[in-house]
DNA sequence: CGCATGTGAGACATGACTGTCTCATTCAAG
DNA sequence: CTTGAATGAGACAGTCATGTCTCACATGCG
């Protein structure tokens, strides 16, 4: 029995070191372990027993982002309804986790030799697999690659993190800045997203 | 009459270092003093007498950027014509630098703290300026702040360069991806641009 | 109370990169 | 040829983060 409650507090205690190193290394890439405990308010030799090594943490937290996107992808159901709708759907359940992404998306950078984590190949095949529908249906142009636009999410998404980490931009505007010139680009077209824009 | 000749010889190899240094950097952007100087093809020694230490190599490198920046917003007149217009050739003068740029760009979230060079303020403003002109002749939407707009062609411009260097999309299709994107969005709207796109 | 487990604090060795130094070599000019 | 300057090679200490370890303390349970 003390072995099960061992397991659970050990469960919560790892949630809540995850959480909040991915808030800390959002802001600070290159932060300490040390740093990283006291963010979490343990010791360094308590984070060095749930995470061996620096490695290990970066690995969790890209499982936690891989968790959370894909959990964004699936509430925003990106087969129903139009492409477009679906696009703003994604884009407004991932702001909330847009940090940990940019500091995933630029820490992947760095790996380069390795191969990265399977997971993302799945989310980047579901994002491209809904853009690639909004060019079958018509809504979306064809000339841009799926694979592209995957990517351009992805650099929007942390532009706009870091814009708005750094003071640059509103946070409020966040989803709105990514969608809209995502979809419509800066070039007024009188389409009707942007006829009922301020 | 030998000092002379000392001072240019000098600077001539401060450029090739300071070109191979940023070819590096723009793949493995942790790459080693050791490493930056085994790529010029001079030793470490070498290196460190013409740049004091890692920081001193960055600045230099970052006046490097902040210069074929400035370089390429003057080529591109970003005064002259359409918005629309200077933006593609804004983008197309930057298309060479954009490795360079990229790791200048991931470098600055690292420093946080610090001020950053102003000769990025005046190219932000620059820019930023290329953007205002656009809303206000009508071109361009007004729903998208110009610092939001600038922040996102730098976005643009990283996720594209490491795409690019990854093998995730066409070299050739560079200039053309970002410009598309960012003038026109992903939607199809029927606007001249996209109606003789392939 | 006695005991065990989890924890914090800190010491310690390790490894990697850096910055500085010396010394031998090369190369071009006088 | 001789000399001076730049370079390459390597040694060296210093720094910083990491990983590992020990020990003392506290909390909870029997």
């Amino acid at each position: 029995m003390s072995h099960m409650r061992y397991c659970r507090l050990m469960a919560v205690d790892r949630d809540h070191v995850l959480r909040s190193a991915a808030a800390l290394l959002t802001r600070r890439s290159t932060a300490t372990m040390d740093e990283v405990a006291r963010a979490a308010g343990i010791s360094r030799a308590t984070l060095h027993r749930q995470f061996a090594g620096r490695e290990a943490l970066v690995r969790a937290l890209e499982e936690l982002g891989i968790a959370e996107c894909e959990a964004a992808l699936e509430a925003a159901r990106p087969d129903e309804g139009s492409a477009t709708d679906a696009v703003r759907r994604l884009v407004a359940r991932i702001e909330p986790h847009a940090g940990l992404l940019a500091f995933l998306y630029s820490e992947n950078q760095l790996f380069e030799g390795e191969e990265q984590n399977e997971g993302w190949a799945r989310i980047d095949e579901s994002i491209a697999g809904l853009f690639r529908r909004g060019q079958t249906s018509g809504e979306f142009r064809i000339d841009l690659t799926p694979a592209w636009l995957t990517e351009a999410l992805y650099g929007l998404l942390a532009s706009a993190a870091w814009a708005v980490a750094e003071g640059r931009v509103a946070p409020k505007d966040f989803t709105h800045m990514i969608v809209e010139l995502l979809l419509g680009g800066v070039r007024r077209t009188g389409s009707p997203a942007q006829r009922n824009a301020t």
